[in-house]
DNA sequence: CCGGTGATGCCCT
DNA sequence: GGGCATCACCGGT
């Protein structure tokens, strides 16, 4: 897929909520490529009390109101990382957080960083995903469409709208009800059905 | 299985 | 200084 196309898929940010469902995240680190398909993602945009970016541009959420395609990746609870892919226009502050992954390959190394065994509590959840796959802030403000990159995303496996559920969004306080959160139906690899 | 809780550092309506 | 887009662990069922 052309990154043109990549980048049209991210403009409007529900719509990317879903398709980024099915694809791929990939990492390459040194000699391991870690591999983890994307079941369950959150939107967050600017008309959201809940968004880093719902009072505009600060210096940690800048990267929401650039160019689609960018990670954003913040730090919470002093201990956790998590990864966001920033949607929408330039200048509109929003972005798709990959709430969880079903590992595909990388497996052994994904249960090192962990330090678990357990295959279904490797990536079912935001924290979860950036520990398996070693990511951090030095992976901040990274464009993540480019096949050639060592992080990037690749849309394939275009998960059918009626293997989608749609729902309310889940640890936040603010804006609880929203209906921002997708997954896959039936994944056994999603944080919480 | 469930709910409660402590850890821990950065950000800033 | 208050609050967090979380997680693992603990104790009671």
């Amino acid at each position: 897929m052309k990154r043109s196309d990549k980048e049209k898929i991210l403009i409007d940010s529900t719509f990317a909520a879903k398709r980024l469902l099915g694809a791929y995240l990939i990492r390459q680190i040194d000699k391991h490529r870690l591999i983890g398909k994307i079941v369950e993602t959150e939107v967050y945009h600017q008309d959201d009390p809940a968004s880093h970016s719902c009072h505009g541009r600060t210096k940690r959420c800048e990267i929401m109101f650039g160019t689609p395609g960018f990670s954003y990746i913040y730090l919470v609870y002093g201990m956790y990382y998590c990864l966001n892919i920033v949607t929408g226009k330039e200048g509109e502050g929003a972005a798709v957080l990959i709430r969880a992954l079903e590992p595909i390959k990388g497996i052994d190394t994904m249960k090192i960083y962990r330090k678990m065994d357990d295959i279904k509590n490797l990536t079912n959840g935001p924290g979860k995903v950036c520990q398996a796959l070693n990511i951090t802030n030095k992976e901040n403000k990274k464009y993540l469409l480019d096949n050639k990159s060592s992080f990037y995303i690749k849309f394939n496996n275009q998960i059918q709208d009626n293997k989608i559920i749609y729902t309310t969004r889940i640890g936040i306080s603010k804006a609880k009800d929203m209906l921002m959160r997708f997954y896959v139906k039936d994944s056994k690899y999603v944080s919480i059905k």
